[in-house]
RNA sequence: GGUCCCAUCGUCUAGAGGCCUAGGACGCGGCCCUCUCAAGGCUGCAACACGGGUUCGAAUCCCGUUGGGAUCACCA
């Protein structure tokens, strides 16, 4: 009976864009299909129409697709188990729900926001756990009719037994709770809508859903989740949750840490890539030592139950680091075409694509995020700008070497790489011997006069890539 | 505040009673390489929150303390 298909789901609702805490929610459950050959479906939460929006589902969806968390169904795939937007199931929901007054589990309620508001207000007040006061469980048939007809919409809530519940979690271990602390809570909304407990568990119910991988924020609401499973007479579940991602002063991650959604640190030049494996490693280790996987490698060696049980925090240097180690190694076509829409304030038509392919490839090494390819590229799509390196271009070794330099470039065979890369040693050697310059100050020379920087990328790429008449157009103008 | 979860270098983590003088990665320092930044190689600094047990033996098991987090809605 344990044996049946895993089946896992990610279940995001669109009040928001992507959150990289979903997102490694949605990587964990991902990773534990993929290696249990299961099922890996996509449900978008949007009960709260006032909340959710189009834009922000779409979202969701590209950063899910961007990441390459493809789902085997989901609202746009479909699926023999939908529909998975849930504003499509309403009509579903209130069935369960009278199911669950009809044989005792629940019971309508017309107590009003008011009404609630003062139980809660003098719970406070007396300091004690706030408990519905099960005001309306004992209704007559009459009380109830005579409440309907002054037009008073009742909402359902389950009567929470109290007794002990006992659930082992998938990465926390046996999980114990005294349901007699949970008070009567709302399935379903006066207006006829689900709450989010409900819901859930009428969907993960239908959609045969077998593992519940989540973030340890909902481990509170898994008791009541049971006592619905078991009113329905559903199979119950395997529940797994997963530590938190905090940001740098243990709080919870926020727009004012920095990027939270998935969109920005793809904004900000974040490979999907990096994004993937960072967020993987926190939590989960791989058994070789070695960090830098790709997911399917990250899949074939993932067993959920070795997941870390505490939170985690979210720190930019790593990630910042991994990326840079993704942009080192990514194929260089791959990484051109990501390149490209950060370059956009360039003229780019200067260029034929195996330049630009080249251009990437040799400023692509120092750099941490795609936007930094903005700077380090400008001086091949721009004139220079000199007052960084004034100081050196007015100095002594400047003026003897850029002439030098400037005759002898003539000569260099500009589709010969090695050659300007033999050239410039020689060069080097030249102005070594005769005038004692180290080869750094010969190289400095030449960079700052043709880039306007004291670093950069690689010098032989760098004059081959500006070419022969831009070269010596730019020498020109400092001599 | 009630309930629940968590606790190894600054950070992510390895560690399932002896392999631990606690390993790796990021970051930080040093050296090497080098036309610069970077990368790479070598190397250094840096942790078992505290207190009690259990045991011949504890980072690993138990209890307590402290600290952090989550959650207490007709929001998801």
């Amino acid at each position: 009976m344990s044996e049946e298909k895993v089946r896992v789901r990610i279940a995001p609702s669109p009040s928001g864009n992507l959150h990289i805490g979903t997102a490694r929610t949605a990587l964990f459950n991902y990773l534990f299909a993929k290696k249990t050959g299961g099922e890996y479906v996509l449900r978008i939460e949007d009960t709260d129409l006032d909340r959710s929006s189009e834009a922000y589902k779409q979202n969701i969806f590209d950063s899910l697709k961007a990441l390459g968390l493809n789902w085997d169904e989901g609202p746009d795939v479909g699926g023999p188990y939908g529909p998975y937007k849930q504003s499509e199931r309403f009509d579903i929901y209130p069935k369960y729900a009278q199911m669950l007054i009809d044989k005792g589990y629940a019971y309508e309620c017309f107590c009003s926001n008011e009404d609630l508001d003062e139980e809660h207000r003098i719970a406070e007040e007396k300091k004690i756990p706030y408990k519905y006061s099960r005001k309306c469980l004992n209704l007559t048939k009459e009380q109830k009719d005579e409440l309907k007809a002054k037009g008073i919409k009742p909402s359902i809530r389950f009567k929470v037994e109290a007794k002990e519940l006992i659930f082992n979690d998938l990465v926390k271990g046996e999980l114990k709770f005294d349901t007699g602390l949970i008070g009567d809570f709302a399935i379903m909304k006066s207006n006829g809508t689900p709450t989010y407990n409900f819901a859930v568990v009428v969907d993960d119910m239908l959609m045969k859903i077998s593992h519940v991988i989540r973030g340890e924020d909902h481990i509170s609401n898994t008791p009541k989740q049971i006592l619905i499973y078991e009113a329905l007479g559903a199979p119950i579940p395997k529940f797994g949750h997963l530590g938190m991602i905090l940001a740098p002063d243990r709080s919870k991650l926020s727009k004012r840490h920095g990027a939270t959604a998935v969109s920005d640190f793809i904004k900000e030049g974040y490979l999907t890539e990096a994004l993937l494996n960072f967020v993987a490693l926190l939590g989960w280790a791989p058994s070789d030592g070695v960090e830098i996987k790709n997911v399917d490698e990250i899949a074939a060696d993932f067993r959920i139950n070795e997941v870390s049980s505490s939170n985690s925090i979210f720190e930019y240097e790593k990630l910042n680091w991994m990326n840079g180690q993704y942009i080192k190694h990514m194929d260089i076509s791959k990484l051109t075409d990501l390149a490209i829409p950060f370059l956009n304030m360039y003229d780019l038509n200067k260029y034929s694509r195996k330049q630009l392919e080249h251009i990437i490839e040799v400023t692509r090494e120092p750099i941490t995020l795609l936007k930094d390819l903005v700077y380090d590229t400008q001086y091949f799509f721009e004139e220079p700008k000199y007052n960084e390196v004034e100081e050196i271009l007015k100095g002594d070794v400047a003026k003897v070497v850029l002439p030098k330099f400037k005759s002898e470039v003539e000569t260099y065979d500009f589709n010969n790489e090695e050659n300007i890369h033999d050239k410039l040693a020689e060069l080097r050697t030249y102005f070594k011997e005769n005038h004692g310059f180290k080869p750094k100050e010969t190289m400095w020379a030449i960079r700052s006069a043709l880039t306007g920087r004291t670093r950069g990328a690689d010098m032989v790429a760098t004059i081959q890539i500006l070419g022969k008449d831009e070269v010596i157009k730019r020498l020109e103008k400092l001599i």
